[in-house]
DNA sequence: CTAAACTGCTACCGATTCGATAGCGCAAGA
DNA sequence: TCTTGCGCTATCGAATCGGTAGCAGTTTAG
């Protein structure tokens, strides 16, 4: 049978990777942050790509926008983010590899 | 006191966060593939860009070839591939929340 | 032995995305 | 009022992506 859906995880790849997606998820994990503020937390990306992403991320619902303007996650990114976390310390152990 | 180097996190982040990337670690989860049969699995990606992924990775020292040049994760990206799993875990949440 | 079929991969090129910069409209503070 | 900071859009060249064609080498079928 052909499957009449793609598998959700190759649906949150496509999401995720994008330039930039998967370090503001990142930056917001501690709580709402601003618009430039975020900007400079992400080396200084573009407005333009960094809107982009916030807006992807916003239809996905993963994130929205407070009265101040401010971005934060929702509680399926919250849950997304914190399911990043095994991925800080494989970073850490492959940095540590490479550092030799 | 200034960083002098840049978080691992954001190392990966900017890494695994080009298009495919993802895709390719996970796919190479069970096993090695061919560049081909590969290619298939990513939803027939275009040659150029797939050989740009595995460059990459294989410069991270996430994969490598064998001698009947079929792709395959090393023990690092083997451990990225399973800290890769709550993700799985999470798109699924993701996508039975979005079915209605 | 020959030829078809398949493999990994490169070349090419138009389409899309990214990145850098400038600056607008608005709100708060001095 | 004048400045300062904010969120964000516009613009445009540069880099990346995506689709197609095809080459060189190996394997398979007849």
């Amino acid at each position: 049978m052909a499957p009449t859906h793609t598998a959700p995880i190759t649906a949150a790849f496509d999401l995720l990777g994008r330039r930039w997606a998967l370090r503001v998820l990142w930056e917001l994990r501690d709580g709402p942050v601003g618009f430039r503020a975020l900007q400079e937390r992400c080396d200084d990306v573009s407005p333009t790509v960094l809107n982009a992403r916030l807006a992807e991320l916003r239809d996905a619902g993963l994130l929205w926008q407070d009265e101040s303007k401010a971005h934060q996650l929702t509680a399926t990114g919250r849950d997304l983010s914190r399911s990043l976390k095994p991925l800080l310390a494989w970073s850490e152990r492959w940095a540590a590899e490479n550092r030799r």
